[in-house]
DNA sequence: GCCAACGTTGGC
DNA sequence: GCCAACGTTGGC
């Protein structure tokens, strides 16, 4: 079992916008790096849902993998925003995965507080300078960290 | 809105 | 294959 980090701006889909849809396809990934995390997850791997671009930005609550990554049809939707001319159906070239609501937090955690504890979670992606990356690793000791956080 | 960081694109 | 230009991300 592994556990992950994955971004979303709240202005477009938060953490309760998961919590009323119960399972969302994680479509519109463009970026290799991301994608190929994406290809490593399992069904049941954790995931920290973190919203960005907003007045605090933070992590929102956890989600858990639904199933292993496939390939995100918005790529062959020309009206998609996401839309790719230069995938092809018989090979895609962005995959994603389906994740599934588990927890909200009662309030965020704040980026601000994972960095007041940057010793513990040292290496943790979302705290490295000019980190951009939407989707990405979260160690066990990282997890267990921040829901320690969260409880208090 | 600013700006640093980073990925992508495209000319050569 | 280099690298400048450009676009995007995301905290502040």
């Amino acid at each position: 079992m592994k556990y992950w980090l994955m971004k979303t701006e709240p202005d477009g889909f938060s953490i309760d916008d998961l919590k009323k849809a119960r399972r969302e396809p994680w479509s519109g990934v463009r970026n290799y790096q991301a994608r190929n995390f994406m290809r490593q997850m399992q069904a049941g791997d954790g995931v920290l849902i973190y919203h960005s671009s907003t007045a605090v930005p933070g992590v929102a609550g956890i989600a858990e993998v639904a199933c292993e990554a496939y390939p995100d049809p918005t790529q062959f939707n020309k009206r998609s925003p996401y839309y790719d001319a230069k995938s092809t159906r018989e090979e895609p070239r962005w995959q994603m995965v389906d994740v599934s609501f588990v927890r909200k937090f009662t309030q965020v955690l704040p980026l601000e507080l994972l960095k007041a504890h940057a010793d513990e979670l040292e290496g943790l992606a979302v705290l490295q300078r000019g980190s951009r990356l939407s989707v990405t690793p979260v160690g066990a000791a990282h997890w267990k960290t921040i829901l320690s956080l969260e409880q208090g």
